[in-house]
DNA sequence: GAGTCGTGGCA
DNA sequence: TTGCCAAGACT
């Protein structure tokens, strides 16, 4: 069978089954290059099903690439807390200005373009410039991987195949359609191609696919064993003022969290002891340890923080670098998912889903 | 190439 | 409950 038919079957059976998606254009419109970059951008390491309210409320906030590129860097960390890998929100902020300073508002359309823009590799590159411009261009993701590993039985490890199966799918690349052709596959390792139970029985590949044939599927792709981080721990320092605010202060602007709000908190080390957690403390005063602590799981490392709280009478100031902000207004704050975590453990606050 | 960088869902 | 991991980029 020739690529072109291969690729033909893939895109018959997205024609059927392609799934309907909030950045997604209908069958035949184009797509607007900056909701492609955007949602693009939200997916990495990311789940549509998280995606999906954010994307909606972000375009609400910032229908135009403009409109992204002059609002003030706080607001687009808010609308990010919670997505996690926040560098992703600040590439994407200065991206977006990037596009209206040095291209005029418009989104590069070619894959070298669009890779020299910040927070846009390699993935993303292929995938915009396939999906919002119709190039081919490879758009290989996670899913993509696994799709290839399978079809061909390549039992190289990741990431070191990545070469490999990039040049598969330039191989397969239809000459029409390449848009379609790079959503169809990630479709196909979203839906059937899984990681585990992949429904072979409904694939257009199944035939020609060298995993299944040799009963292998789920052994692909190969991947080296990643070790596991050391738990960290530290204290949280939730201080309550008379009049309903708590004390805040932003992170610095790059590594962990960077750019983002927090509670003060002392380091956060392996060997950290919890008896000498006051002198780590904002505020010389009483503190009150709250039994249960928060506990948070990054991807490289896990990380347990004893909460503490004290309040102080309404006249009070905050101290060099930190503010206080009301309750009512916590929302409006970029706090990642464990700051949220240690003030609602302070028994202060009660977070809705995001 | 290997480490850094979040979060929530699910088996 | 614990472990695994999802549309990666950057250093």
């Amino acid at each position: 069978m020739t690529p072109e038919a291969r690729a033909a079957d893939l895109l018959t059976w997205y024609d059927r089954h392609r799934r309907a998606l909030p950045w997604r254009a209908v069958a035949g419109e184009r797509p607007d290059p900056y909701r492609v970059w955007a949602s693009e951008i939200m997916l990495q390491q990311t789940t549509v099903t998280a995606v999906k309210p954010y994307y909606e409320r972000f375009m609400a906030r910032f229908p135009t690439v403009q409109a992204l590129a002059e609002a003030p860097s706080e607001e687009v960390m808010q609308a990010w807390a919670g997505l996690g890998y926040y560098s992703r929100a600040r590439n994407l902020h200065a991206c977006a200005q990037a596009v209206m300073e040095n291209h005029l508002g418009r989104f590069p359309d070619t894959e070298e373009g669009l890779r020299a823009l910040p927070g846009i590799g390699a993935y993303t590159a292929g995938a915009v410039a396939a999906i919002a411009f119709d190039r081919p261009a490879a758009a290989v993701d996670g899913n993509v991987e696994r799709v290839m590993t399978r079809l061909f039985a390549i039992a190289d490890e990741l990431p070191g195949a990545r070469s490999l199966i990039r040049e598969k799918v330039l191989a397969l690349l239809p000459h029409d359609r390449p848009g379609d052709f790079a959503q169809a596959l990630m479709d196909l390792g979203a839906t059937i191609c899984t990681p585990r139970s992949p429904a072979c029985g409904l694939c257009p590949w199944r035939e020609p696919c060298q995993a299944r044939i040799a009963g292998m599927q789920e052994s692909f792709p190969r991947k080296a064993p990643k070790k596991a981080g050391v738990t960290r721990y530290g204290a949280a320092f939730v201080l309550a003022r008379a009049d309903g605010a708590i004390l805040l202060r932003t992170r610095p602007a790059k590594g962990l969290l960077g750019g983002m709000a927090e509670v003060p908190t002392s380091e956060w080390r392996a060997d950290y002891e919890l008896d000498g957690a006051a002198q780590d403390a904002p505020l010389p005063l009483s503190w009150t340890q709250v039994v249960e602590p928060v506990r948070h799981v990054f991807t490289h490392f896990p990380l347990e923080l004893t909460v503490f709280t004290g309040s102080v009478p309404e006249r009070t100031q905050a101290p060099a670098g930190m503010r206080f902000t009301k309750l009512a207004n916590l929302a409006g704050e970029p706090l990642p998912s464990l700051m949220l975590k240690v003030v609602e453990r302070a028994g202060l606050y009660s977070s809705k889903t995001r």
